[in-house]
This record gives C-alpha cells, sequence and structure tokens, in this order.
DNA sequence: CGACGGTGAGAACGCTCGTTCTCACCCGTC
DNA sequence: GACGGGTGAGAACGAGCGTTCTCACCGTCG
C-alpha cells in the first residue's frame, strides 16, 4: 500500500545519488539539468515532481552531503579512545575524505563560492551547515576538557585541511593539521596540569 | 610618443580596477560582462582588444590579486620586529584582509570552486597562487628558525582562517588563527630550548 | 580638401540553460 | 471493453550569456 510512496522515496534517493556525484564532480553551475536527467536515468518531469527547481536539488544535495558528513564525525569521535583522541578522530575522518578520488574540496565552500552571492536559500542551507559543524567540534573539544580557544583553534586547522587538501591536492593535509592539533592540545593540558585553571 | 601605449595601459588599470569589484563581489560567473563594460565605463569592444576573452580577464585579476597580496604579506613582514613576530605577521594581513567590508573569502578558492573542474587555465593559476603563497610562508617560517613542519601548521591556520572568516562571516579568525600560532611557535621553541635539534 | 583607419555605442548572433508543454501510450477502474 | 489520469521521451520556449558585427563618426595624414 505504501507502494507509491516507497518508490516516490526510492527515486527521490535514486536521483540524490546521481546528483550528489554530478554537482560535486562538475560544480552547481556547470551540472545543467541534462546531465543530471541522463546521471540519474529520470525523465525531467519527474525530477521537477521530486524537487521544484534546481536550487531545491542543490539544497537536498548539501543537506543529504551534511547529515552525513556529521553521523561519519560523530562515529569516528565515539570509536575513538581518551578524551584527546576524541578530537584528534575529527581529524581521521578528514584524512578519509581527502584520500577519496572523488575528493573535490568542501561542498559547502563550493556552493557558498558559486551561488553564494546570489541564492539566498543556498546561502542559508552553507550557513547551516557551518554552525552544526562548529557547535560539533567545540561540544567535542569541551567534553575532552578543553576551552572554547582551543576548539577555535582546532576548527581552523580542520577547515585548513580541507581547503589545502583541495585547493594543493595535498593527501597530507588533514595528518599536518593532526599534527597541529596535537601540538595545540599538548600545550594545553600542559597549562592545565602546570596548575593554571581551565580558560573559563 | 608613447601616449598610445600608455592609455593601453590604463585603460587596462581602469578595467581591471572595476573587473576586481565585479568579480569578487559578485562571482565569476555571476558577473557578466555586460556588467564589467558598465563598471568600467568601457565599451564591450575595447575590452575584448584589452583581453581576448572572459577567461583571460579572470587569469589578469587573479594574477593581480596574487601579486597584491604577496607584495602586502612581505611588507608587513619586513615591517616586524622578532623573528616569531615575522610569522605572526602573516596574519596581521590576513585580519585586516578580512576586516574589509567587502572580504568575500579567497579568490583563488572562488575560482577552484567555480571554474577549476572545467577550466584549466584557471585552475592552473590557482594552482600558481598556492605554490608561491605556500613558498612564502614555509620561507618565512624558516627564516625565523622552525621547522617546515610548523611551516604547514602555520599554512593551515592560514587558509582556515581565510575560509571560515567567509563562510561563517566571522571577523575573529584571523585572531583565533593567530593564537594557534602562538601556541604552536612557543612549543616549537621549546622543543629547540630543550636541547632538541632544530628539525631538518 | 578628401579619403580612411580606428572609435564608441549598441544591436545581433549563436548557443546553452532551466523550465514547461506536447503527445502518444499504459494501466487500473466502471 | 471503453475511458481517464498519470507516465516517459523529448521538443519547445524564453531568457541570458559571451562574443562579434554594424554603422555613423572623428581625427589624421596625403
Amino acid at each position: 500500500m505504501p507502494v507509491a510512496t516507497a518508490t516516490t522515496a526510492s527515486m527521490q534517493a535514486q536521483l540524490l545519488d546521481a546528483v550528489d556525484e554530478v554537482f560535486y564532480a562538475r560544480g552547481f553551475q556547470a551540472a545543467s539539468m541534462g546531465e543530471l536527467r541522463d546521471a540519474a536515468g529520470l525523465p525531467l518531469r519527474r525530477i521537477y515532481q521530486l524537487f521544484g527547481s534546481k536550487d531545491e536539488l542543490i539544497v537536498a544535495f548539501l543537506r543529504r552531503r551534511h547529515d552525513r558528513m556529521l553521523a561519519a564525525i560523530r562515529a569516528r569521535v565515539s570509536d575513538a579512545g581518551s578524551p584527546a583522541d576524541h578530537v584528534l578522530a575529527v581529524f581521521t575522518h578528514i584524512d578519509y575524505w581527502i584520500h577519496e578520488p572523488s575528493f573535490r574540496g568542501c561542498p559547502w565552500a563550493n556552493a557558498f563560492s558559486e551561488l553564494g552571492p546570489t541564492n539566498a536559500a543556498i546561502a542559508a542551507e552553507v550557513d547551516h551547515h557551518e554552525r552544526e559543524l562548529r557547535a560539533l567540534v567545540t561540544e567535542v573539544v569541551a567534553d575532552a576538557g578543553f576551552s572554547a580557544h582551543v576548539a577555535d583553534v582546532i576548527y581552523l586547522l580542520m577547515a585548513g585541511a580541507i581547503t589545502t587538501a583541495a585547493l594543493q591536492h595535498s593527501l597530507s593535509a588533514a595528518a599536518e593539521a593532526r599534527h597541529g592539533a596535537e601540538i595545540v592540545l599538548a600545550a594545553a593540558s600542559r597549562l592545565n596540569d602546570d596548575g593554571g585553571a581551565p580558560a573559563p
């Protein structure tokens, strides 16, 4: 009985799978609706039934990536051992990500560059991602007993690793960022051990 | 006698000034040739005399930004005091940059996102920028007596500050990155002071 | 004085895009 | 067994783009 619904959902999933590959590999503007139709094997008419416009498709693409990215990071964090390892687990995910052959930078940075100035809905989705990702990093760092200032630096290292991996085709950026994070965490730990109060 | 040449150069400068504002504020693809013509006050015909195509204009824009950015960083570095201050001067420039009202992220990251997958000449210009900027950072860090690993972390902090300032509209990103850099430099200095040989 | 090469302003061209429309065709219902 | 709503495939549409062409006009040189 939920047959129609199920096929709608599966067609959305099929479409978003194709959309993901094409949007990410070619860029949002360079990927035409015709390419998306060919990649999804769905008629254009149905694409517009499932999502009202190309912009909505882009937002759905970003949201799906966001949900998966945060889930992946949470999984890595919960698999890690010591509190400091929880923080470093973030870089484990980045390292895994940038080694994927399809890696082509941060989808939200790409969306911001391409469409941020002209498309409010997409800019809002980028904002949403950035806020949630920053909140996650702040939470993980705080749970490990470090200050918000440490979280700021960890976040910058993560962001720098992603963009540097993309722009310089550097496969070592995540490892370098992890190294920087270790230094910062060690320095913060030493401050705590030396009797200094943790930053407020 | 170099009258004709001088006006050509001044028209190129006038055009590049207008191009800079429009490309950077609106994005490369969103900025149409008509907008550039209106902003520059130059007929379309002359624009195509000065630069053969929109792509060439984009490359010229990126190159001009590159030259100015590296010159600005070098100036800040040479104005700084102690060796460690030379490194931190890089963040002084980033801090100045992201506070400009027109700041809208890294032009090369934007170009890479918009056109990297489809335009080899622009991708090459982005590569050129990234290599030279990284070389400059590496040189400044090395001159201050720190290892290449430290330079990697400094570079990531700088890249992270620029992208975070853009995507999160954060005016404090450069200060946070500078804070991270101070921690890393202090840790590296302590290693040196403790008798460890500077990393090769 | 008259011909001419180059100019500015803008129309025109060819193309691509996102989106919608057409039109047979299929399938479940009376 | 006829029928109607929804389907797939693709043409069609209107807009916008980068680029080129038109054309009257001007200053310069022979």
